[in-house]
DNA sequence: TTTTAGTTTGTGAATGTTCACTAACAAACA
DNA sequence: TGTTTGTTAGTGAACATTCACAAACTAAAA
């Protein structure tokens, strides 16, 4: 699933990912990307071999990446409710951090671009489940959590609201602390969710 | 607010909604929809006078119809928790009959496409915020939802949960029924936020 | 230590395609 | 007769991509 990734290439898809949270996905020309790199369009294509392959190659990283920090953060962590805010928690602070990669959260504004890009997307979305999922099963079986709801449709209220968490953010051009008000968000969605 | 639209511009920006839920926002371009619409791309701007404005008639106009059901719906109805109901059942019944219009609930793909279609997309959030707002507000002073989180954190909620069921139904190419998903979902929220 | 050969990563110029949009003109119809 | 709505044939600009070429570096051979 993962691949090498060149330090060349990881600044590339960087960029492409601030394009992209500047000025959309129309806005993602080689001609800006290369702009943006400092080097000529042609020179693009010594480190990809199209411009579809350089956003696979971006979701592709950013669902890697995501996945070895869900998996780092959970370490030591115990109880279905701290394992909960700390996997918002981790994804709040790389936001905070890296807030060009929004993209991760925003992918369906790419969906219909092409076929290989949908399955990157899905391949994003698979790997926020995998790790959320289990936990809110687990949370249900110790009756931390309700089981008014299914455990898929636990889920699906927190992300959804995480999501529009970060799109207020972004149409707010980033104007208020993510990480104070998502964990705000969270603890409010905890409460709600505890049985 | 509202404006007059002529039945070919409605056509237009139907054709319009129907190519960018097929091909995403770089998919719509004025040769496909002029051959979705049967004539020569240069009949297209004896309607509109550029594509931005197309784009931004069809997410004003969205934006006034919805406002139109919104309003419509609520009439003859009591109760908070039914308006609730009532308001996102009148939402994927819309849906239902018209996915091509899901751009109103993914328009964020649209974003930083231009400042004009930035607006647009804030009116539209705007009136979904309108009309949720005082129903949660109202039913919280009855003591029908809790009052554990703020309306406005509520609000928010209700609106990430159901955008993130109409991603995945578009995702799903709509493959499940949104209406009667949806509104079991809605059930299941309500289940949460009732004090 | 210098020479040489190979690889990597860049350049500038050019490719054909597609883009949004315009102009001159014509049929239909009021 | 004038307005509406369409046509065909174009416009230049922007697009992703390719090509022949050249520095710069790497590392082994002389």
């Amino acid at each position: 699933m993962s691949v090498e990734i060149k330090t060349r290439q990881l600044e590339i898809i960087t960029a492409a990912g601030e394009i992209l949270s500047e000025s959309g996905i129309s806005g993602l020309t080689t001609k800006k990307l290369a702009a943006k790199m400092g080097f000529a369009e042609s020179a693009l294509y010594r480190h990809f071999k199209s411009k579809e392959n350089i956003i696979i190659t971006m979701l592709n990283y950013l669902a890697a990446d995501m996945d070895k920090r869900f998996a780092a953060c959970l370490v030591n962590v115990d109880g279905t409710e701290l394992q909960l805010k700390e996997l918002f928690n981790n994804q709040f602070e790389f936001f905070k951090k890296n807030p060009h990669f929004l993209v991760t959260i925003f992918s369906d504004g790419l969906l219909e671009e092409s076929k290989n890009i949908n399955t990157a997307i899905r391949e994003i979305m698979a790997v926020k489940k995998k790790y959320l999922l289990p936990i809110i099963k687990q949370g249900q079986k110790e009756r931390t959590f309700t089981t008014d709801l299914s455990a898929e449709e636990l889920a699906h209220i927190i992300m959804g609201s995480l999501r529009l968490q970060m799109l207020q953010w972004r149409m707010s051009d980033y104007a208020f602390d993510v990480k104070l008000k998502g964990n705000k968000l969270m603890t409010g969605i905890i409460t709600l969710i505890k049985s």
